[in-house]
DNA sequence: ACTACACTTCGCCATGTGACGAAACAACCA
DNA sequence: TGGTTGTTTCGTCACATGGCGAAGTGTAGT
């Protein structure tokens, strides 16, 4: 029961709904990943990790880069299911859609670049991001 | 995606689904369901209400009662694709199979006796009940 | 060894969630 | 009309979650 709630609460939340529609193209190292959401690294790799965790997909070494790409054979027997699932849900999503336009873009760049690029030079426009509110100002009197 | 999310969401919850493997039995009412769990009626009500608004069951009045049943057609589209998948699933889990034991047992009960009872006196003893910490005794000093 | 860099972990904050009880609502019955 | 009763709504509380930046980890390259 545990696996499965792990799974599905790990497709409920969009942004790792988008990251594992991405990686139905093919693996992706997380700097990838980053530059299609535009979040912060540290969000992108916590997400992964929920991901991980719950055996929807896995990662590898690759040089100075690690990739994540949906799983072949995981761990959790739910995992298959609801990969499956969300393969044939959200095709015409539109941030699935812009993604993977925003995705092609990326490919593009060699790792070596992309990385260092400071988030706001990638070619298209990162995507609003949803930020909390900084602070509700309790400095006021 | 909007609809993805809440029906993953819904699923995602381990009452919520252990509510709906209940109604792959057939429609229930509140307070079947209720007795099932051993939770207050408030709670269940609002997990109800959240299959609902997924798209992931139906309410219809019976008299006194209202009955709750998974949807034949469901306005949300990942609606059936989800509640496949959770019929294929699960069918192994410890508090699954308890539920379905326990729901036999309630089911022996008319409706108006059962809703009359105090919960302690319900056949079997509710599952236990993950509570959190009545408070941190904010009151110290 | 040191630097550079890709990624993760940690600490923080704002908001979301799941539990409860009390009170409101809605249908039956007297 | 008023009472009984099944269900929902409201208000509250403890904890979970998702975002960020800063600091830590580990590998590649000089």
């Amino acid at each position: 029961m545990r696996d499965f709630e792990l799974a599905m609460k790990a497709v409920g939340d969009p942004t790792r709904t988008r990251i594992l529609k991405l990686l139905e193209d093919g693996g992706l190292c997380v700097c990838q990943v980053q530059a299609v959401l535009g979040l912060a690294p540290s969000t992108v790799s916590k997400h992964l990790t929920i991901l991980k965790l719950a055996g929807l997909v896995q990662d590898r070494r690759a040089g100075k880069w690690i990739e994540y790409a949906l799983t072949g054979e995981s761990r959790n027997p739910h995992a298959k299911p609801v990969l499956d699932l969300l393969h044939g849900a959200l095709e015409r999503a539109p941030a699935v859609i812009a993604d993977r336009k925003r995705l092609r873009e990326i490919k593009m760049i060699p790792l070596t670049e992309l990385c260092a690029l400071p988030a706001s030079k990638v070619p298209m426009p990162a995507p609003p991001i949803h930020r909390r509110q900084p602070r509700k100002d309790r400095s006021h009197g």
